[in-house]
DNA sequence: ATCATATGCAAGTAACTACTTGCATATCAA
DNA sequence: TTGATATGCAAGTAGTTACTTGCATATGAT
């Protein structure tokens, strides 16, 4: 299992989280539409492909296929460990 | 302001803040000894000086010199950024 | 002043990361 | 089948990052 703090550390994938927590569910190609009308974000499909691979490493992303299509949903539970790690007083 | 999520990103940074988060207020030394003790952390003194000037200017860090120490502060304010965008239910 | 302690600065290097380009494969419709 | 759509794979490259080494500075104690 891939490091979802280095998952983090790209702006552009931070984007794709964002796009997803707004309409679940998309596409690779929509995604890419969408990332570049409303996130200004100008790289290649295969740049974004290659984000989302990292962010699927890191259990952040699941892909589906239907037919010819990549459908991609966000999950934020990895997201838990970073609040558990310093934002919760631990008592030890 | 630098980046939080590129703080994070490194393994080493954040072995740095379960230090501190456990024993706030150490000093340079006082970080490398323990980081190297309880965490194995065989990096340099620089590498540590270097990665906490990462995480102050991310503001997860906080210097304060004594003498010829430095004292470093934990701050996990910054962290809140990363649960408010994606852990927190949005209305819009 | 002298010496050890605690840290600062800077250049160099090896490894990693994001990105691109070019071509391949697969699904769907007509 | 043929063509267009949607995606996959892989090699190459520029830029970044973590790390080290060597030397400099500054504080505190004797």
């Amino acid at each position: 299992m891939g490091d979802v703090y280095k998952a983090l550390a790209d702006p552009t994938r931070r984007l794709i989280l964002d796009e997803l927590a707004e309409r679940d569910g998309q596409s690779l190609f929509e995604l890419c539409g969408r990332l570049a009308m409303r996130h200004d974000v100008t790289s290649s499909r295969q740049a974004i492909t290659q984000h989302i691979a990292v962010l699927e490493e890191a259990g952040l992303v699941s892909v589906r296929r239907s037919g010819r299509t990549r459908i991609h949903h966000l999950h934020t539970e990895p997201l838990r460990e970073i609040v558990e790690r310093w934002l919760t007083a631990r008592e030890d």
